[in-house]
RNA sequence: GCCGGAGUGGCGGAACGGCAUACGCGAUCGACUCAAAAUCGAUUGCCCUAACGGGCAUGUGGGUUCGACUCCCACCUCCGGCACCA
C-alpha cells in the first residue's frame, strides 16, 4: 500500500460527481456560506451529543475522553480570551475524536456573580435578565464559532434546576463537619459591601472592583478546606499532567511549614496564661529574647488591664485596626510595636523575656504569638534593632563571613550550636528533633505543622447567588434546610444594594420561615454562596445535567470522570482548581464519586494581549471576535488564535496576523476549486519527480502536524506545517496537471490538508474534504503517515570543517560513512579550507553531517 | 526577598547537541491589469565584495564538546506568582 491508508483515491464511481462540477466556475472562499451550511448540519443531526451508559446510543466499545473549558462567566459578549480558550479546546476534542475517543464534550455558563448585580443596581434591571440576554449571545456566537459542544448538556449556574444541587452540597458538607458557621476576621471590601476570600484579596485590594480591602470581625460561613491541606498536597501525585507552575503555585499558596509548637508562659501579676507559639525554628528557642503578640490577640486586653501599659498598648491596636491590610503589609515598613509590660518564660531555660504588641505578627498565621530571636530571623532582628533590646546568637556561622560573633546577623543558615546549655556544640540540624523530642516529654511543646491556607470564608452579602440553605431559630439554632425543600430559591427583589447585609434580608416574606427541626418561626440565612462554589463542580452536572432526583448519576459520573483535559486561563490556577479539588475531595470521602481528582490534565493558555497591553474596554483596545468572525469566518479567527504562538504563553492580537490566515484558508480553498474539477488518476507512489515529492510532503505534514499535536499542543508549528504543505503544492501544482497521476497527487495534497487544518478550521475542513473525497471527514479516523514516504532517498550531507559549514552535499541516505568522507573531502568548497592543513579527526553523523577537525 | 517562565531578523515566532532564522506578518521587485485591489511569482539577519566568496550574529561573560539557541556556571533584563507566614 504505497499511498498510506487515507485519504482514499477518488476512482471509477465518482468520475461522475466530478464532471458535474467541472462547469462550475470557480468561486470565492466565502466562509460565511460554508460555515453556516456546516453549523445547520451539526446542529440538525446533533453530531456531539453523546449518550450515557445505560442510554440509547451509548458506545461503550471506545474509550472515554471528556474534554472541558473552563466554563464562561456570561457578562456582555464573549471576548477573544473565550475564543483561544474554546478554539484550542475544541481542536483537542476533534484530535480525540479522530483517534477514536468518544469525546464528551460540553459547555453552560457561570452566571451568578457580582457584574450582573452592580449592574442591577445602577440600572434597576433584575440580574436574571442581563444575565440570560448575555447568555444567548454567548450560545449564538459559540455556534457561529463551530464548536464541537454537546448542547443537550448545557446548563446556567442560575438556575434553581443547577443551584438547588449546589446548595445539596452545601448541605452534604455541613452535615460531614465540613461547612461551618464562625465569627472570624475576614476581608471585607467596603464599595462592594461583602466580604471576600482570602483569595479575591490580591495586594490589599479587592480582587473585583480595587478597593482597599477592611478587616472586620464577622460571623460567616466557612468551608473547611483546611481539613484537606496534606492531600491537596500530596494528590498532585495522582495528577497526569499539569503544569508545573501550577502546581508550584498552589504549594505555595498552601503554604504547608513543619515545625514545632512550644508553650510560653506568663506568671505575673496573678496570671497563669499559657502562649503557644509555632516556629520552624525550634533549634533556636535558646535565642529567643523577647516574645510578641498581634494585634488582634485575644489575651492583650487581660494582659495590660489596669496597668501603665494599657493606655499606650490600646492606642497602637486602634491604630493598627485602622490600616488597611496594603498599609500594614508594605515592603519596607519600619517595625512598630508597644511594651506589655509582661514577661513570658522560655520552657528551654527558665529565663524571662518581655512582651510586646507589634504589627509585624499576624493573628491569622500559626497562633497570632511568637517567640523573637533576633539572631536568626530578620524581623525580630528589626525589631530588636529599633527597641534596643539583646540579640543573643545561638547558632554559630561555617565561614570567615560568618563565624565571628556579631557579624553576619541575622544568620539563617546552619550550623554548630552555642549558649544553647547542652545542645551547644551540636549541629543545629541534628538538635532540632532532640528538643522538639525534649519539649514533647516536659510537655511543653510538639511537633506540629501549619499551613498559610486558611477555610474557605463561602458566605457573600450579596443577592446573586445561590441562598445558604440554612435557617435560624431561636430554640433549635442553625438548622439545615431538609434536602425535600430544596431548592431554597432566590426570591425576585427591587433593591439590590448591598448595605452591609444581604438585600435578601429586606425580602422579609421569605426571611420569615418555619423551623424545619421544631415547626415554630424562624429566619433564613440572607447570605448567598460565592460564585466559586458554583464552579467548583459543574463539570459533574454536565454528566447529568437534567437529573431531578440527584445531582449526577453515579454510574454517568463513574464512566466520564475524571476530565481528561481542561483548558483554562491561568488567573484560575490557585482559586477556581483547589476549590474544584477540594469539593471533588470531599464528595469522594462521602462516597458521591469514585475520583480524588477532578482534573487529570490541564492546559492553561496564555492571555491574548492588544498593542502589548491587557484587553479592557476603559483602555479601549478591546477586540470583539464577532467582528473577526463577520469579516474573516471563524475559521480564519480561531486559525489565526492557534497559530500566533504556543498557545500556553500569550500574543500580541494582529489584525494583519488575522488576514494571513485568511489568506492561507482561501489559497487552500482555491486548490481544492481547482484540482475538483479535473479528472484524477491512480495516486502512484512509485512515480518520481514532483508528485511524489509532494505526496512525501503531505506525508511529512501528517506527520509534523500529529506530533505537534502530541507534544503539548504546538498548533503554531502545526499549522505551519500545513501551510508548506499548501505551498509545496502551489510550487508544483502547474505541472502535474497534464497527467492524471499529478492531478491525484495535488488532490491527495490538498485532501490531506482539509483533514489536517480540520481541527482548527472545522467548516472549510469539512467542505474541502467533502467535496474532495465525500463524507463526513469528522468521522475519518486521523490520517497516519506512511514511514515509506517519510524516508528519503537521497539527503542532504552537511559538509563542515571545525565545526562550520562548508558546504551542502546530495547524498544517498543509506550511504556508508566511507562514501560520505570521500564526498566531503572531495568537495571543491571544502578542499579550500583543508589546504596545507591535517585532518586530525573526522566526524560522521550517517544522514546527516561529516565534520573534518583540521589543524 | 523567595518561587516560576522568558530573552533569537523590522515584528509574531521555528529549530531530538549537528544546515540558526521554518511558517506568518511587514517591506522591495516582477507578472496579470488601462489602473488599482485581489491573486501568482521572486527577494528579504547584519557587514565586506562588482562577483566568487568571506566575516559576524540566538541578552552578557565564562565552561563542556569535533560541534552549543540547545548542556553547565556566573551575571543582566523583562514577565508572572507569592511575600512581615514566624
Amino acid at each position: 500500500m504505497a499511498h498510506g491508508r487515507h485519504p482514499r483515491t477518488r476512482s471509477g464511481g465518482g468520475g461522475a460527481f466530478v464532471l458535474h462540477k467541472i462547469a462550475v466556475v470557480s468561486s470565492a472562499y466565502e466562509p460565511k456560506k460554508i460555515e453556516a451550511r456546516w453549523q445547520k448540519v451539526w446542529a440538525d443531526e446533533r453530531t456531539w451529543e453523546v449518550a450515557n451508559p445505560g442510554q440509547p446510543g451509548f458506545d461503550g466499545s471506545r474509550p472515554k475522553a471528556y474534554v472541558l473549558e473552563m466554563l464562561p462567566y456570561p457578562s456582555g459578549e464573549p471576548h477573544v480570551g473565550h475564543l483561544k480558550t474554546y478554539a484550542v479546546g475544541d481542536a483537542i476534542a476533534h484530535f480525540r475524536r479522530r483517534h477514536g475517543y468518544e469525546v464528551i464534550h460540553p459547555m453552560g455558563y457561570d452566571a451568578f456573580g457580582l457584574p450582573a448585580e452592580n449592574n442591577a443596581i445602577k440600572t434597576g434591571e433584575p440580574p436574571r435578565e442581563v444575565t440570560e440576554r448575555s447568555i444567548e449571545s454567548f450560545r449564538r456566537q459559540f455556534q457561529e464559532w463551530g464548536i464541537s459542544i454537546d448542547w443537550a448538556r448545557e446548563i446556567g449556574t442560575h438556575t434553581p434546576e443547577y443551584y438547588r444541587w449546589t446548595q445539596w452540597i452545601f448541605l452534604k458538607l455541613f452535615e460531614r463537619g465540613l461547612a461551618y458557621r464562625a465569627e472570624a476576621p475576614v476581608q471585607w471590601c467596603p464599595k462592594d459591601a461583602t466580604v471576600l476570600a482570602n483569595e479575591q484579596v490580591i495586594d490589599g485590594r479587592c480582587d473585583r472592583c480595587g478597593t482597599p480591602v477592611e478587616q472586620r470581625r464577622l460571623e460567616q460561613w466557612f468551608w473547611k478546606i483546611t481539613d484537606y491541606a496534606d492531600r491537596l498536597l500530596s494528590d498532585f501525585d495522582l495528577l497526569e499532567s499539569w503544569p508545573e507552575h501550577v502546581v508550584t503555585m498552589q504549594r505555595n499558596w498552601i503554604g504547608r511549614s513543619e515545625g514545632a509548637e512550644v508553650t510560653f508562659r506568663c506568671q505575673e501579676g496573678g496570671l497563669d496564661l499559657d502562649f503557644p507559639v509555632f516556629t520552624t525554628r525550634p533549634d533556636t528557642l535558646f535565642g529567643a529574647t523577647f516574645f510578641v503578640l498581634a494585634p488582634e490577640h485575644p489575651e492583650l486586653e487581660r494582659l495590660v488591664a489596669g496597668t501603665p501599659a494599657e493606655e499606650a498598648v490600646r492606642e497602637y491596636v486602634n491604630r493598627v485596626a485602622r490600616e488597611s491590610a496594603e498599609e500594614r503589609g508594605a515592603e519596607d515598613r519600619d517595625k512598630t510595636g508597644v511594651p506589655l509590660g509582661r514577661s513570658v518564660v522560655n520552657p528551654v531555660n527558665g529565663e524571662e523575656i518581655p512582651m510586646f504588641v507589634a504589627d509585624y505578627v499576624l493573628m491569622e498565621y500559626g497562633t497570632g504569638a511568637i517567640m523573637a530571636v533576633p539572631a536568626h530571623d530578620n524581623r525580630d532582628y528589626e525589631f530588636a534593632k529599633a527597641f534596643d533590646l539583646p540579640i543573643r546568637r545561638v547558632i554559630e556561622g561555617v565561614d570567615e563571613e560568618t563565624v565571628r560573633d556579631d557579624a553576619g546577623l541575622p544568620y539563617a543558615g546552619d550550623g554548630p550550636m552555642t549558649g544553647s546549655g547542652r545542645f551547644d556544640g551540636k549541629h543545629n540540624r541534628d538538635a532540632y528533633a532532640e528538643i522538639v523530642e525534649w519539649l514533647t516529654e516536659e510537655g511543653r511543646g510538639r511537633a506540629s505543622v501549619n499551613y498559610r491556607l486558611r477555610d474557605w470564608l463561602v458566605s457573600r452579602q450579596r443577592y446573586w447567588g445561590a441562598p445558604i440553605p440554612m435557617v435560624y431559630c431561636d430554640e433549635c439554632g442553625i438548622v439545615p434546610v431538609p434536602e425535600d425543600q430544596l431548592p431554597v430559591e432566590l426570591p425576585e427583589i427591587v433593591d439590590y444594594a448591598p448595605k452591609g447585609r444581604s438585600p435578601l434580608a429586606a425580602a422579609e416574606d421569605w426571611v420569615a420561615t418555619e423551623c424545619p427541626r421544631c415547626g415554630g418561626p424562624a429566619r433564613r440565612e440572607t447570605d448567598t454562596m460565592d460564585t466559586f462554589v458554583d464552579s467548583a463542580w459543574y463539570f459533574i452536572r454536565y454528566l447529568d445535567p437534567q437529573d431531578e432526583d440527584a445531582p449526577w448519576d453515579r454510574d454517568a459520573a463513574d464512566h466520564w470522570m475524571p476530565v481528561d483535559q481542561y483548558i483554562g486561563g491561568v488567573e484560575h490556577a490557585i482559586l477556581h482548581l483547589m476549590y474544584a479539588r477540594f469539593v471533588v475531595k470531599a464528595l469522594a470521602d462521602m462516597d458521591w464519586l469514585s475520583v480524588q481528582e477532578p482534573f487529570a490534565n490541564l492546559f492553561t493558555q496564555g492571555m491574548i494581549t492588544r498593542d502589548g497591553a491587557k484587553m479592557s474596554k476603559s483602555r479601549g483596545n478591546t477586540v470583539s471576535p464577532a467582528d473577526y468572525v463577520e469579516r474573516y469566518g471563524a475559521d480564519s479567527a480561531r486559525t489565526y488564535i492557534c497559530f500566533m504562538g504556543p498557545p500556553e504563553r500569550g500574543g500580541d492580537w494582529s489584525d494583519e496576523g488575522v488576514e494571513g490566515v485568511n489568506r492561507f484558508l482561501a489559497r487552500l480553498w482555491r486548490l481544492c476549486e481547482e484540482v475538483e474539477g479535473r479528472e484524477a488518476g491512480e495516486l502512484d507512489a512509485g512515480a518520481g519527480g514532483d508528485a511524489r515529492e509532494l505526496l512525501a510532503k503531505a506525508h511529512w505534514a501528517i506527520d509534523k502536524t500529529t506530533r505537534d499535536f502530541q507534544r503539548g499542543f504546538q498548533f503554531n508549528t502545526a499549522i505551519a506545517a500545513v501551510m508548506e504543505l499548501v505551498n509545496d503544492a502551489y510550487r508544483v501544482k502547474d505541472g502535474l496537471y497534464g497527467d492524471p497521476a499529478g492531478v491525484a497527487a495535488v488532490r491527495f495534497a490538498a485532501a490531506t490538508a482539509s483533514s489536517l487544518i480540520f481541527p482548527f478550521a472545522p467548516h472549510l475542513g469539512a467542505e474541502i474534504w467533502e467535496r474532495l473525497e465525500g463524507g463526513r471527514i469528522w468521522e475519518q479516523p486521523w490520517p497516519e503517515a506512511d514511514p515509506e514516504l517519510l524516508a528519503r532517498d537521497t539527503v542532504t550531507l552537511v559538509v563542515q570543517v571545525n565545526g562550520k559549514l562548508r558546504d551542502r552535499i546530495e547524498a544517498a541516505a543509506e550511504a556508508p560513512e566511507e562514501e560520505l568522507l570521500a564526498l566531503a573531502r572531495e568537495s571543491e568548497k571544502v578542499r579550500r579550507h583543508l589546504d596545507g592543513k591535517e585532518i586530525v579527526k573526522e566526524i560522521v553523523v550517517p544522514g546527516k553531517l561529516v565534520n573534518l577537525v583540521v589543524r
